[in-house]
DNA sequence: GTGAAAGCGCTAACAG
DNA sequence: CTGTTAGCGCTTTCAC
């Protein structure tokens, strides 16, 4: 069984009599070798199952290839998609995605952090978890000039790209089509104002409000955790309001489905008695009844985007290092759970 | 800024004026060295910051403490479940994952085992995409001596450990619930036969139906890739059978949201005309109307235990090396889709 | 065009 | 308990 020791460079010059310095640079197509030696070096290399140790590479060149990921959650199809969209083109690029997931815990995404800078990732592309206040497990990034691209989840309090939506039109959108619709009582569950996402739904949802002279009610802002459950507790806290809220903007559709099931099952009609307009456009917003109306964006498209400025970044003549922002867009997608019907008076 | 330059060993060695070696040592507290020089080389190391070199260790020791995943899709909630047990002991046990994603087609799944063979993993989670036929881009492995265990999506055709559940006992289950109800015309949707889940499942079915004395028909077996697109596609087809069938057991719960999705639109009744049974637990089996009866098993320890498995073999004197495989259980979960209403005659 | 040689930072004999 | 030393496989000057 030959397979057992691993071929160098050295097994490959020994067998042409070259030296190894010409079979590693015939091994990068380095221009200067001869053709005629690169191809007998290719041809025996391919012949020997010979493949290139990385370590002794990365240990000269001080470069991984590799790029971090840190995500909330890998669950939802928007992070799917955006990973797929990322790995398209780091694995084009030739680098490789160390994933991992932060649960939503800042405590966990700052262990994922320290792990990723010591397995010194030559980037990080980064959604920030629910409950992230202090972002300082970056610094050891930016200290080291490790290039940092945020998506979805974004940061201002940290010098790096971030790749997002305009959530505060989005918002805007989503609750102006409500009250196009005859909506006046518009109640919106959010998460805590920790997340860019969050703080600019709401103020996109205040803005629109306002625009439409509906004045703005604090006690028609319910926070939780935008889980399915906590959908479900909004409702129960909904169903006490008096009057009534005749429509609902949920931040996330998960959230919007779970407070949907529990209002029908209190014998609450939707969207007759409470329209409802999701985010996300996650698929189980075609599942419920009536489909939500939510607001789309492109995951795989933010994913490639995302890793490409890094990699740009990374192989760039240091680039552009001032904070930018890049926005994709987004769009209304309209259903039956706000449209379905007429609301009661 | 002290941050550019990286301190290795040989900095702090210098400074404690003692070898390389016992700061080797300390750092991985290695008993032979005193309480007392480990105690000032770790605060030393602390102060100056010094991380270890992945790289320098992995070229010496052969090895990257990085274990390879590749599954189908990371987006389901199985999928996801799994991979964050896999994260829990992988991490625990001080190694770190590579994820990769196959989408379902065995060409990049050829890819991927390519690149993270490459990257030399020291070991390898598996679940095989649908469409996977040779196996033999895992030969590489083997040959290497590079553990290999597959999980859910298993196969025997190599030598490697398997973590699954019983998917004949499951869909036996699902199907006997079936027939207790009084259902006769009991139509099965599931995947190519490529994939020992989706034979399991089907002989599950099969069995079921002997054992009950219903006979079995070719036709009432529906073959697609369990897409919800391939759910709706199958309801037409089921549409058409004469007579009405009047249940279903879908090999996975996305496809049978599609299919009841369909079906409802086409004024059948659920569970009344058709009753339904899935597979996997996911998370909309709950928000589909009726709710979908269907099987549970455990995503989160399924890749604990693989994960746990892999690594074991790993450090593990050379271990147990033929075939042996691990059972998880599974359980059907009762729903409306199935119990909801009497069936019409 | 090609070769010689010096490391990259760490581990693991082996020798005290 | 601690130190010396020889590499792991590769890249990269600097020569020729």
């Amino acid at each position: 069984m030959s397979s057992e020791k691993e071929v160098t460079i050295y097994d490959l010059a020994r067998k042409l009599n070259i030296s190894i310095a010409t079979v590693s640079r015939a091994l990068k197509d380095d221009p200067v070798v001869s053709k005629k030696t690169k191809k007998r070096i290719a041809d025996l290399a391919q012949e020997m199952g010979y493949r290139s140790n990385n370590f002794a590479r990365n240990l000269r060149t001080q470069r991984t290839n590799t790029i971090g990921v840190i995500i909330p959650r890998i669950n939802s199809s928007f992070m799917s998609a955006a990973i797929a969209g990322m790995e398209n083109v780091a694995t084009s690029e030739g680098y490789n995605l160390i994933i991992s997931q932060s649960s939503e815990s800042q405590e966990k995404e700052k262990a994922n952090a320290v792990t990723l800078f010591n397995n010194r990732v030559d980037g990080l592309l980064v959604s920030l978890a629910y409950d992230t206040e202090s972002i300082a497990h970056f610094e050891p990034f930016i200290k080291k000039k490790i290039p940092l691209v945020f998506f979805d989840r974004t940061t201002d309090q940290l010098d790096g790209i971030c790749v997002q939506i305009n959530n505060v039109k989005a918002a805007y959108e989503a609750t102006t089509h409500l009250v196009s619709l005859g909506r006046r009582r518009i109640v919106h569950i959010t998460a805590t104002q920790k997340r860019n996402v969050y703080i600019d739904r709401l103020q996109g949802y205040k803005q629109a409000l306002a625009d439409q002279r509906i004045p703005f009610r604090e006690d028609h802002v319910i926070v939780g955790n935008l889980s399915q459950e906590a959908g479900a507790d909004a409702a129960t806290h909904i169903r006490q309001m008096q009057p009534l809220p005749d429509a609902v903007f949920v931040a996330n559709d998960n959230c919007a489905v779970g407070c949907m099931i529990a209002l029908k099952q209190m014998g609450i009609r939707i969207p007759e008695d409470i329209a409802f307009v999701g985010f996300n456009n996650d698929p189980v917003s075609t599942v419920i009844e009536p489909n939500l109306t939510t607001i789309n964006y492109p995951g795989y498209e933010m994913g490639q985007v995302a890793a490409r400025n890094l990699i740009a970044h990374l192989s760039g003549s240091s680039g552009t290092s001032s904070t930018n922002t890049i926005i994709l867009r987004s769009e209304l997608v309209i259903r039956e759970s706000s449209t379905g019907g007429k609301p009661t008076p």
